[in-house]
DNA sequence: AATTCTAACTAACAAGCGTTAGTTTTGTTA
DNA sequence: TAACAAAACTAACGCTTGTTAGTTAGAATT
């Protein structure tokens, strides 16, 4: 099913300590220590720091991509894709909680092509969350308030939820999926 | 009024090039170059990069605690005082953008007494908001939701507020007020 | 039994880091 | 104009960084 792969070992490893103090602040040795090898056996497996960083984010990108495009195909009311996205997040969050560190404050250390990549993600990933709240808004099944503050709104408390998850100790998952619905769809219906 | 010295210069740098790639990445190379000198002058001025580091992050903390207890003192209502919350956060990411992405992201490198008077203003912060909530819970003005919750979700919409205020260009501060207390406060009223 | 593969190792590199010491330039005041 | 302070400079330090080269031990395959 899932072969945990030596290279994966590292990736979860990485992940764990750039959540705790940041990518430029985690050296090779430090990652290699908290897997109890020398920082130069990491390279049997991985083709550089970059690298890491860069799966970390992209894949973890690439599922928040996969999960809007899935809401965008559903036929249903605005306001219950709004409630796809939420769930989407704390799916996400729930099972990526330390990946989500790395790419919302260590997305600016991607080399060229993965950060150009990172960043057209997650500009179309905002755009497609604002058309979806325009929408709700023309039909009448959200509050006409300006879009982009609902958007900021929603999407601010979304994209830390990872910090209260770890904080709180690991909430159950629906318990969370119906407060969180509540309170930020509740404000704008 | 407001003399400002070399030092006050070199941390608006500073806090610039850290807000655009964190405390870690920014060298102090980086920071003689942005000034058009040489990286020993700065020692001239300041007596360390972590010196650097928390007066930007202390120095607004300082802010958010004060604010917080003003609206404390106030004989007003729950509501009235979360309104207030608002405002200081806004008020304070209009004056200190930059150094706001310092203290969200780069607070884990202060060294040890800092740090510890950095986590201990942001605790008695949030259990000063969170009182808030409760009193207003009680008293019938908030919504029974989880406090947590509410807290949460509003908490995290205003600290990273700085983010999108870079990004949309300098709003009109008392619009930004006027919509940011609405949406935030009609989901629990 | 011989070979190949996997994953570790030691040793070292060039570059960059924060910081210090000592010196020179610049601008203001006596 | 001489003296002084402020603020820049050059040169270097010890240490850490990401990474490479070459080697070795053990397991799997032929």
């Amino acid at each position: 099913m899932k072969p945990i792969t030596r290279k994966q070992e590292i990736i979860t490893v990485a992940s764990r300590l750039f959540n705790e103090k940041g990518y430029k602040a985690v050296s090779m040795r430090d990652i290699a220590t908290a897997m109890d090898i020398k920082a130069a056996s990491l390279y049997n497996h991985i083709k550089s720091k970059q690298e890491i960083l860069s799966e970390i984010i992209l894949k973890v990108a690439e599922e928040f991509t996969v999960g809007m495009e899935n809401v965008l195909a559903e036929n249903s009311s605005a306001i219950k894709k709004v409630e796809k996205v939420i769930e989407l997040h704390i799916d996400i969050t729930v099972n990526h909680s330390e990946a989500l560190a790395a790419l919302n404050n260590d997305w600016m250390h991607l080399e060229e092509i993965d950060l150009r990549s990172f960043v057209k993600m997650r500009e179309d990933y905002e755009e497609n969350f604002r058309s979806i709240i325009k929408q709700g808004i023309e039909s009448g099944e959200i509050k006409p308030y300006h879009p982009e503050v609902i958007l900021f709104s929603i999407l601010s408390t979304l994209r830390t939820l990872y910090l209260w998850y770890q904080k709180r100790g690991k909430l159950d998952v629906n318990v969370l999926k119906k407060d969180m619905v509540s309170v930020l769809i509740k404000g704008i219906v």
